[in-house]
DNA sequence: CAGCTTTATGCAATAATATTGCATGGACAA
DNA sequence: TTGTCCATGCAATATTATTGCATAAAGCTG
């Protein structure tokens, strides 16, 4: 992990689409030599995968819901099942644990407000852990 | 933007490293045809870009915050300054105009205490528009 | 429904790109 | 110095993406 590696995968990080002869020329290096450091890059893990990214409106998901929930208890039994059911719900693109007023703190992608009735019924409703939740919804992206 | 459509690019929201006649097989499609869709979808700005995911650990950005800030004014011309700024800072990953109590949110992926610090110095602490800011702290990822 | 236009499809040829073997040279330790 | 290890570049090769073309499907219009 030397500084040409550091370049790289600040190079793929925004635009993964780059040909390795183009980002073997940015780096100084030749296609062969490039393309090595990105195997091992990726063999190692420090990429770990690439993703394209998709514009929200067209798929219909235009709205970011931000929520933050309070749990009664913290033992790791309590909150391995919310976390499990936060996985497995497609809406749910992040999830933290975070320190402060609030417990967690969670970014919905939604298509409608439905959905979001929906996911608040299934996630927190039927969970007794689940003391509270405030939610609140963005209404532009700066940045993302 | 059929069914088939949809189905590509959830696939490439996973993993977009697939070869195109691979692509092209789970979609039931002919490698060409495959590839003419993805071409398509890029064109019209349904795919934005591809990028790499990268280990955060590995590049010492491992600090992850979320920032509630609350504004003074809220005129276009007020804000247009700060969204700009977050633009610029490179540790802020994302942010948010909300509804609720604050007016954005932040979140912000970081090496250490010290460039949080340094962080909110230049947001924040030069701006008079920012009359408070919440920041919790990120002690597990749950999803991401 | 026929006739027309538009669009998507698959195949095969071609172009572009990634990948590998191999020889060389630099860094480092004994 | 000498030997080992590892990264590098070149050139050959293997994969993969891309394009031209003929055909078929889907819409549209009268």
């Amino acid at each position: 992990m030397d500084k040409i590696d550091r370049n790289i995968v600040t190079i793929l990080q925004k635009n993964a689409d780059v040909t390795n002869a183009a980002l073997a020329e940015q780096v100084n290096l030749s296609p062969s030599s490039c393309l090595r450091r990105v195997q091992r890059l990726k063999r190692t893990g420090v990429i770990k995968k690439t993703v394209a990214i998709i514009d929200d409106k067209v798929l219909g998901r235009n709205l970011i819901a931000v929520v933050e929930v309070d749990l009664d208890r913290h033992g790791a039994q309590a909150q391995a099942v919310l976390h499990e059911r936060l996985r497995q719900e497609i809406s749910v693109t992040q999830a933290y644990g975070i320190t402060g007023e609030s417990d967690c703190l969670l970014i919905l992608k939604l298509a409608d407000m439905d959905e979001y009735r929906q996911v608040c019924e299934r996630l927190f409703n039927h969970d007794k852990n689940v003391i509270r939740f405030r939610t609140s919804f963005v209404m532009n992206v700066i940045q993302s």
